[in-house]
DNA sequence: AGCACGATTAACT
DNA sequence: GTTAATCGTGCTC
């Protein structure tokens, strides 16, 4: 029976929690009871209004609000026109930190993912943080939501934990016109099979 | 009210 | 390697 992590472990320095997610499990049970999910593999911190790659460097506004609020929930938002990406909400309650979920080994409701990724190789089904929003059909609807609450239908699992021999680690992706030294900082973190 | 651009992806050359 | 797709957000006027 796997176990639901519980919100105190969301709610620790941002890139303490993004390394222990490698392993854990990111599941959403469908409204037919359906369960779509898998394996996170990779994962970037988000921290602070510092942060100047992290969206809450504008401060609190509509959109960052949820990552100013307290652990555990869940901060979806839309970009490029077209594609939804997930995070959790990290930290204590008014710091704004997030952990973006970038890709998953699925494991559960393949044949959904399937039709989801139509006529895409399996590696390329969650291989990115919008491809696997695609596949596990995460989009606005979550945000804010309670990924700790016991009715959740968009939650995590602890699972096997990758050793450190078996996580590399390095700069984010996508932050192109950031400053540095947050374009280049190490707050990538990628589990290797 | 207008504008530049993005924590990306897929389809190109 | 390059680039179009496509629109909400935050910033400037």
């Amino acid at each position: 029976m796997p176990e639901r992590i519980p919100r105190e472990f969301f709610a620790r320095p941002t890139l303490t929690v993004a390394r222990e997610l490698l392993g854990a499990h990111l599941v959403h049970r469908e409204p037919d009871g359906v369960r779509v999910g898998g394996i996170i593999v990779e994962t970037e911190a988000y921290v602070g209004e510092e942060d100047q790659g992290c969206h809450a460097r504008a401060g609190r506004t509509s959109r960052t609000a949820v990552m100013y609020g307290p652990p555990g929930h869940a901060y979806v938002y839309f970009t490029y026109g077209m594609h939804w990406l997930f995070n959790v909400v990290t930290e204590r309650e008014g710091f704004p930190a997030a952990v973006l979920v970038r890709a998953l080994m699925p494991t559960e409701g393949l044949e959904r993912i399937a039709a989801r990724r139509a006529g895409r190789p399996r590696r390329e089904w969650t291989n990115g943080p919008a491809k696997l929003c695609q596949a596990l059909d995460i989009d606005g609807r979550y945000h804010g939501a309670d990924l700790c609450a016991p009715d959740a239908a968009l939650f995590l699992e602890f699972g096997e934990a990758f050793p450190d021999e078996s996580v590399t680690i390095g700069a984010r992706v996508g932050l192109n016109t950031v400053p540095e030294p947050w374009k280049s900082i190490p707050w990538r973190f990628i589990a290797r099979p």
